[in-house]
Order: structure tokens, then sequence, then C-alpha cells
RNA sequence: CGAGGUGUGGCUCAGUUUGGUAGAGCGCCACGUUCGGGACGUGGAAGUCGCAAGUUCGAAUCUUGUCACCUCGACCA
């Protein structure tokens, strides 16, 4: 028992601090270290791991739907930037500017990234004559700066990895569609490999990104009750074609601009693994994110046969991603550790295993230990781990569903903003002064007009006119 | 950007009220004993007390300025 409670205070229990707790399993899990940059954390192996993995799954699915990657300059001149009115209103505040070079001050100022239609614009217009020449589905994976006031790891930095796609369709029903398209990848991706269940949507007039016509997002729910916008994914119309002048010749001769779209997903990504699967032993991730999916931890490994074993057996793994911990700590150490970095499966084999030709095989979501022959061994891990990652998003989505709240009157709305942490689903009359009313009232917002509409009421929960959509609404990071 | 808080070995912090030789626990290094839920012994290394100026015989401690970080708001992926 004693032991036990030193496990607890190595992480802060997420019942009493879970901004402390998501800080201690961060640094615990050894997936950042804070750098000497304001707002901007250094990704060690156990983190950028991770990226890795989410970036070669993405990247696979985009191009199964044809896009290719590409490679555009981190900087953007001022005049660039200033070409798409809403879009330059939105960023301005938050670029970061260089004004010198060589020892010079710069003829124009150029800022850095922080995200790059601008750039994907100017290239276009270049390369786009012939609707011969479209669609073009074009992504790069890059780093993107913006200076926000206040940072957390992974889910506000100053600086954030990140992938940005940017097409160009003739038809604005390619463009929503692509659109669309892209949302639906965004959610299947979360939900089959980061176990995280999503809830799709459009987003309201006032959320929608600067500068496009329309905003899709899939909005998650966290351990605590708020919201996390997960990925993106915009539908341009033809705004940036008409100030970026990108024009085709179609099939009729006539010169008609393009309709484009773009979509991005961050290294926010691992902050909702962290806030939905992590418990207050650590990090628990899903098995087919998972950097290590499976550590063997030899017992009294300094005895005869033992650490022969563990490597017998990590070879007869190879199909995972296996290490063994052969360090010199104590068994209790390695399985603490093994816990917090969120390793899906461990195996512990030592000379009592290895007298019964067995191993335990211990599941890091639920604890549960099992003993298996060594005759079965590589069935059964894979048999676990297939449960793993299907029972993570089965209690993921349990976690979700429990929480959401039903709201029809603005008493109500109030009530359950207050009291219950989730997401509040409620009719909404259209009116930007209700979406400010209510986050004035209650600092929740609306997420997402979601897909999957449903009619709660007749009219809206703020002002009681006509409603026109259910929105859901939460609290967000 | 507003309100509050914190800066002392790698980490968590004590010491500051009342100025007088820089401390503890954990971690780290070496050796030995251990090993089925964060083992133990012995020895050792490691700190310009965030930075700058000032007061003083003397500053971690008092004064002024400054920087960084954290929490909560406003803004955003």
């Amino acid at each position: 028992m004693a032991k036990e409670k030193k496990l607890v205070e190595a992480i802060t229990s997420m019942e009493e601090d879970f901004a402390q707790w998501y800080t201690d399993v961060v640094k615990k899990a050894e997936l950042i270290d804070y750098s000497s940059v304001r707002g901007c954390m250094i990704l060690r192996p156990n983190g950028y791991a991770i990226w890795e993995n989410i970036q070669k799954e993405l990247d696979a699915r985009f191009k199964a739907t044809g896009v290719e990657n590409v490679y555009m300059p981190m900087f953007i001149p001022e005049s660039l930037l200033q070409k798409e009115k809403d879009h330059v209103e939105g960023f301005a505040p938050e670029v970061a500017w260089v004004t010198y070079g060589g020892g010079q001050e710069l003829p124009e100022r150029l800022c850095v990234r922080p995200t790059s239609e601008t750039l994907f614009c100017d290239f276009y217009a270049n390369i786009i004559q012939s609707y011969r020449d479209l669609p073009k589905l074009y992504n790069q994976w890059c780093s993107v700066v913006r200076w926000e006031k206040t940072t957390r790891p992974f889910l506000r930095t100053t600086e954030f990895l990140w992938q940005e796609g940017h097409t160009a369709h003739a038809t604005a029903e390619e463009a929503e569609e692509r659109t669309e398209q892209m949302l639906h990848l965004y959610a299947d991706f979360c939900e089959e490999v980061l176990a995280i269940p999503m809830i799709r949507g459009k987003k309201t007039e006032k959320e929608k990104f600067a500068g496009a016509a329309a905003t899709y997002t899939i909005e998650a729910l966290m351990h605590d009750g708020k919201a996390l916008q997960a990925g993106t994914s915009h539908n341009f119309g033809d705004g940036f074609a008409r100030a970026f002048n990108i024009q085709y010749s179609d099939k009729d001769n006539k010169l008609k601009y393009v309709h484009q779209t773009s979509w991005g997903m961050t290294t926010r990504l691992i902050g909702a693994i962290i806030m939905v699967h992590g418990d207050n032993s650590g990090l628990v991730l899903p098995p087919l994110v998972a950097p290590t999916q499976v550590m063997i931890i030899p017992i009294a490994q300094h005895k005869e046969g033992v650490l022969e074993k563990a490597e017998e057996l990590r070879g007869r793994l190879k199909d995972f991603r296996v290490k063994v911990d052969d360090s010199d700590k104590s068994p209790g150490w390695k399985f603490s550790e093994q816990e917090m970095r969120g390793i899906p499966m461990r195996i512990e084999i030592g000379p009592k295993d290895i007298e019964a030709n067995q191993a335990i095989l211990v599941r890091r979501d639920t604890g549960e230990k099992i003993t298996v022959s060594l005759n079965e061994l590589e069935s059964k891990v894979e048999e676990i781990l297939k449960n793993i990652q299907k029972e993570m998003l089965e209690k993921a989505r349990k976690h979700l569903n429990s929480h959401i709240y039903v709201a029809t009157n603005y008493e109500e709305f109030k009530d359950i903003v207050a009291n219950k942490p989730g997401f509040i689903k409620a009719m909404w009359c259209g009116e930007e002064d209700c979406e400010n009313k209510i986050k004035e009232d209650t600092t929740a917002t609306s997420r997402c007009m979601p897909f999957e509409q449903e009619q709660l009421a007749e009219t809206c929960v703020c002002c009681g006119k006509p409603a026109k959509k259910m929105v859901y609404w939460g609290k967000a990071y």
C-alpha cells in the first residue's frame, strides 16, 4: 500500500487537478520538454514517434484519395498575405515577422507562415491555365507559427507541426465534395486509429475560418468534459481565387475561377489522445499509434536464462513493435515506467514462467493480467492488442454519449453548463447575437452544427425565436 | 492583453518576516547486496539563489527595474 501511494504521488490525480494531471503525464511519459523559446516545446522521442505514426497513417489515407505532397516556403511576403481581406484580419494579430536578413533591413517584411493559403494560391495562379490542370490535390507536412497569448503543450503552442491540404477544383460541387470527404477521412482516422469518437459537423459563421465560405469540424470530448477541435476542413468557394486571380479556361473556352478547399490536423491530436484515454497512472496509447506496443519485462533478469528468454520472445513477436526493458531497475519500477508511457501491453517473464512455459500479459487499459502459454504467444498478443484498440474506442464512445445533454430552455442550458461537463445539444435561431450572449453568460461556445440534425424544440434555446439548427455547445480548449 | 501566483543543484521545495559561511528529499555517478508493483547500504559529484542596478562592512533575504514560467479570463488548431 505504501508503494501504491508513492505511485500516485508521481502523477497528480485527474480528479484533484486535471490541468496538473495533464502536465504531469506529458512530462512523465517524456513526450515533450519545455524549450528556451517562449511557448515552444521540444518533442522528445516518445512524443515524436506518436506523431510519426499519425503522419504515416494519415499520409497513406490522403494519397489513396489522389493527394500529392509538396513543400512551400516558410516565409510569406507581407504583400501576399494582404491579398485576401478576411484572411489577413484573422491572422495578422498572431503572426511573427522577419524584418532583418543578412544584417540588413528587408525591403518588404516576411511573416513566418501561420498557414499557407496565400502561398498555395499564388502558386496555383501560376500553374493553372486549363480545366485539364484541375483538380490540384496538394498537401504539405510542415510547422507553422502563431503567436498565441497563452500556450499549453500540444494543445496550443507557438510553433506546431501539422499537415495542410490545399486543393483547387473546377466546380463548386467538386470543392464541397472534397471538403466533406476530407472531414470524414479525418473522423474515420481518429476513430479507427486513435480510438477517439468524433462529432462531425459544420461551424457557425462566427466560428468559421478566416476567409472560408464554410468550415467543417470534428469535435472530441476530453475526460474533463471539455471539447477539443481535432481537425477542420474548409470550403473556400471562389473567394481566394478571386483575390489571387486563379482562373482557368473551361471546355467552353470561358475563363472561370477555381473553387478551393483546405484542411488540416495538428500535433494537438496527441493532446486529445492524452486527455481522452489517459488515467491516473499516466498515458494510455491505442495500439495502432503506440511507438512501442509491447514491453517485455524480465523478472530477476540476473538469473540464468531469463534475459535470453526475453530476447527470444521479442524475436518471435517481430510483427509488433516490441522492446525488452533490460535496464537494471527493479521490476516494479519498470512496470510503472511502462504504465506512465502508455505502452498498451507488457509481458512479464521470470524464472517461474520459464519453468511453466508461460508468460504474464498485462493490459495497460484495464490492468487485466492474462497468463498465456508460450506456445500461443503470437496469436494471443495479436488478439489482445486488437481488443485493446476496439475496447478503448468503445469506452471513449460511452464517455462521450453519457456526457451529451439536451437543453430546451435557457435556464436548463445554464444549469447544465454550470453543473454537467460535456456537450449540450440545443436549438439555435442562427443569430450571432445569441452565440455571443451564450458565451458571455456561460463561457460555452457553439462547437458545431452536426450533420445528424434533430428537432429538439421549435425555438432557439437563447432568444426563443424560431429555431433553424441544432447545435452542439460546450466549453472548449 | 487583464487578474493572481512562482523563480534557490536535474526535479520538488525549505530558508526571505527579523540581512551574517547555501540546506533537505528525490534524481545522478561508483562499488556491493537485491529483483513477481517505483529495493537497500557505503561513498561521491553537482547551486554566479532568474537577470540588472541600488542600499549596506556584509544581500537568497531589503529597494527599484526587468525577464521567464504557471493558473484563471479575453483570442485561437
